[in-house]
RNA sequence: GGAGAGGUGGCUGAGUGGUUGAAAGCGACGGUCUUGAAAACCGUUAGAUGCGCAAGCGUCUCGGGGGUUCGAAUCCCUCCCUCUCCGCCA
């Protein structure tokens, strides 16, 4: 959520930024804005000074009444005043609530060092690591290895769930779970950040407070009988476990690493490619969250982006690594970098992981203070970065470790998480 | 799922309708004293929001929401959460 204070000060400012990313309607929904929030403040005060009337007349009354004096003609009083109270406290709910309602659609405005463009054409490219590797064969893509080798099977995942899903078998399921493991220890031992295991059905507050609802809730999937939602994203646990807390100052930064399985319905997707893993319903993933002071959050950004780039670098992985235009930022955040992943059977990069400044967008969201040195409460800035996903890390290594024979070597950084397996054959 | 007991400030814990946004203790911070520290003593110590150049003033918040009343932390309704017992279950 953006600042009211901002938006009432520089309105055409936000609208310009709001614009960049393509939002056409920007002047109108913060016009609107404003109105309400006009609104609001107009009734409130008449709204407060009738309150305080009436505060001062219950505290006389109760002094008359213990002195035994007549108090009628002041409850009276009161009661006129209570009438007109009860007729403004609606309108200010009202417009409060109106004013909630749009101010939770507005996206976050993306931070100044995020290039101007319409869609993922203007996102640039910041890095590369490695090569593509060189096969003396034609790389089959991961469907092939997968369900040749055993270890895929979707048409079974089909006949269990429906499209979209995997159903890992072997030592496919072994190497699933090696990499999990593998990325926590990375991230745990090397990376400074503390393991959680948190729960993967979030309510509806918290949902909103990382920014997930009310917008994108055709894209979650939702319990029938209570007001629960399957996780997306580790992010949205993690990131409010701090939900309407004041921090310490000294408590920050904080780290956590997640890993949880990822539930997406996909829906608009219809019709885009999907076969294999690429995209489907439910993936794992590792992720990354960090709180932190303002000041910091674009150094600890780039620390991030780092972290999540040495999964690659480790399992020798060839990436590069992209700064999101305007155009291509995701809700809640100021500035993206998403890392790629060279996957040679699909002859193209893959997103793997999504590193993100959301600065105090939900912060504001959550309620996610820490109070300073000097007293005062700021909200935290709140990062998240994929560490990466595994469904499309899998298909990346799959598909460049595979041999002339249709086996798949383990990469080095994963033998001590096989149990001694060294490469995947047919079994 | 059933029965019962609870949810008060950073923490412990008073408070069953009238200057209670809230006693007391602890903790924390500042000060006095001290070479320094401790002890002792004194003081400060929630958040949100609005009006105002400011000083300051107002409103709201005692789990959430609603109600009764001139007036609610205190009474009523409802939801959430915690604890105990029973049932069920991994």
């Amino acid at each position: 959520m953006l600042d009211i204070k901002l938006i009432r000060e520089k309105p055409d400012f936000v609208v310009e930024r709001l614009s960049s990313r393509g939002a056409k309607d920007a002047r109108a929904v913060i016009d609107k804005i404003i109105d309400f929030d006009k609104k609001r403040r107009e009734f409130a005060v008449k709204c407060d000074n009738f309150k305080s009337e009436v505060n001062r007349w219950a505290k006389e009354i109760g002094k008359l009444k213990a002195q035994g004096k007549d108090v009628t003609d002041l409850t009276a009083r009161s009661k006129e005043l209570g009438g007109m109270i009860t007729e403004l406290d609606t309108l200010v709910a009202t417009h409060s609530a109106q004013l909630e309602e749009a101010m939770l659609l507005v996206p976050n405005l993306p931070h100044e060092s995020v290039p101007i463009g319409k869609d993922s054409a203007g996102n640039s490219e910041v890095r590369r690591w490695g090569e593509a590797p060189k096969f003396e064969f034609s790389p089959k893509a991961h469907w092939d290895i997968g369900e040749q080798l055993g270890i895929l099977d979707f048409a079974r995942a089909a006949k269990i769930s429906g499209s979209g899903f995997i159903l890992y078998k072997g030592a496919g399921a072994r190497l699933e779970r090696a990499l999990i493991n593998w990325l926590l220890d990375l991230h745990t031992r090397e990376h400074g950040f503390t393991e959680v295991f948190p729960p993967f059905l979030i309510n509806r507050n918290a949902m909103i407070g990382t920014g997930q609802l009310p917008k994108f809730e055709e894209d979650m999937y939702r319990l029938r009988d209570e007001d629960m939602y399957l996780a997306p994203t580790a992010e949205v646990p993690v990131a409010n476990i701090h939900r309407e807390e004041i921090l310490r100052e000294d408590q920050l930064p904080i780290y956590y690493c997640a890993y949880t399985p990822c539930f997406r319905r996909e829906a608009g997707a219809a019709g885009k490619q999907t076969r294999g893993m690429i995209r489907v319903h439910q993936f794992d993933k590792v992720e990354l969250i960090k709180f932190v002071k303002p000041e910091t959050s674009y150094d600890e950004l780039e620390k991030m982006t780092v972290n999540a780039e040495r999964v690659l670098q480790l399992l020798g992985l060839h990436y590069r690594v992209v700064l999101l235009c305007t155009g291509d930022v995701g809700f809640a955040s100021a500035k993206t970098y998403d890392i790629e992943v060279w996957a040679p059977g699909q002859n193209a990069y893959l997103e793997v992981s999504s590193c993100s400044n959301c600065e105090d967008f939900q912060a504001r969201r959550a309620n996610i203070r820490f109070k300073g040195a000097d007293g005062k409460n700021r909200f935290v800035h709140i990062l998240n970065g994929s560490g990466t996903a595994l469904a499309r890390l899998y298909v990346a290594v799959l598909e460049t470790y595979q041999q002339a024979d249709g086996s798949v070597k383990i990469p080095e950084v994963l033998l001590p998480y096989m149990g001694g397996l060294k490469e995947i054959r047919p079994s």
